[in-house]
DNA sequence: TCTGAAAATGTATTAAT
DNA sequence: ATTAATACATTTTCAGA
């Protein structure tokens, strides 16, 4: 089993690089010469294995927004069911939507799965209406909405 | 409806701000002499305004890790149903679990989602069998499994 | 580890609302 | 009076050997 740790897929990070993403996690822009002075290593080694887990996919330097600060304060989880031959090219056409944010292939009664993000229930109702129900193949739906989110933690690093 | 430009909830950002967003959103570390460059103003405007949107909660700089390339290979929905007046105290032990990255409540049937990392299906069901199932209050579950992302979009500005 | 170049920060100043 | 922009001086950080 611990062979695992040797794979290429599954990039094991040492104690520094663990150490380096957690600081970045809180503060993209922080400093690299702050980071190996907190870490008593040199500058160098902090740029270079940024650079080299960023360059493996690992780990990336971005600016998010907030959903509802921008006025997005409505989200919905669609489950969706689709005649089985025609799942390609639904999905190709909730791929152009801008409501849609998030689309997955899933196990269960519903084998689509969509994260919408709208500004109000209006334009939820108008995306429901609309643009999901026209696409030609769409079996059932099944629409939840989120009420209120009670955790949020998508930073890997302790 | 136009005032909802003046709301202090709904920050409406101007040109200048999305063009700033668009950049830092692809690369949080990009210098602000060069985003300042290619709008056409000032470094310290540029400085100025994502320190603002930072601190309006608009705006995070944050590094985010992707949970493949960490060993975190399966993403899995839990829908729950719990009885009515223990919802507080199921959310708070599904707050200390590791596994449990996201949680809402939600309309419909099942009033909690949630969103599940784990390494393998191995580990996914010791969540289930030993530590799901063992909260007291909870009612049924529809365990959902994420079988293949067709889209991720979760950058806000075009 | 060092070093020149680049970038970020702080202060003072001005303009606009 | 407050906010936002600029210019410039100083400090810090970056990226190469």
């Amino acid at each position: 089993m611990e062979d695992i740790k040797n794979n290429s897929w599954c990039h094991e990070l040492d104690e520094i690089d663990r150490q380096i993403v957690i600081f970045l996690e809180k503060n993209a822009r922080m400093p690299f010469t702050k980071i190996a002075e907190k870490l008593g290593v040199s500058e160098r080694t902090v740029r270079i294995r940024v650079a080299q887990m960023q360059e493996d996919g690992i780990l990336s330097l971005v600016g998010v927004v907030n959903p509802i600060k921008v006025g997005l304060n409505v989200q919905t989880f669609v489950h969706l069911s689709v005649q089985p031959n025609r799942i390609e090219e639904v999905v190709s056409q909730l791929k152009e939507m801008e409501e849609v944010r998030w689309i997955a292939l899933t196990t269960g009664e519903y084998p689509l799965m969509l994260d919408v993000l709208t500004r109000d229930y209006d334009d939820l109702s108008d995306f429901v209406m609309n643009k999901l129900n026209k696409i030609e193949g769409v079996d059932r739906t099944n629409v939840v909405n989120v009420l209120k989110k009670m955790k949020s933690r998508f930073n890997f690093m302790r």
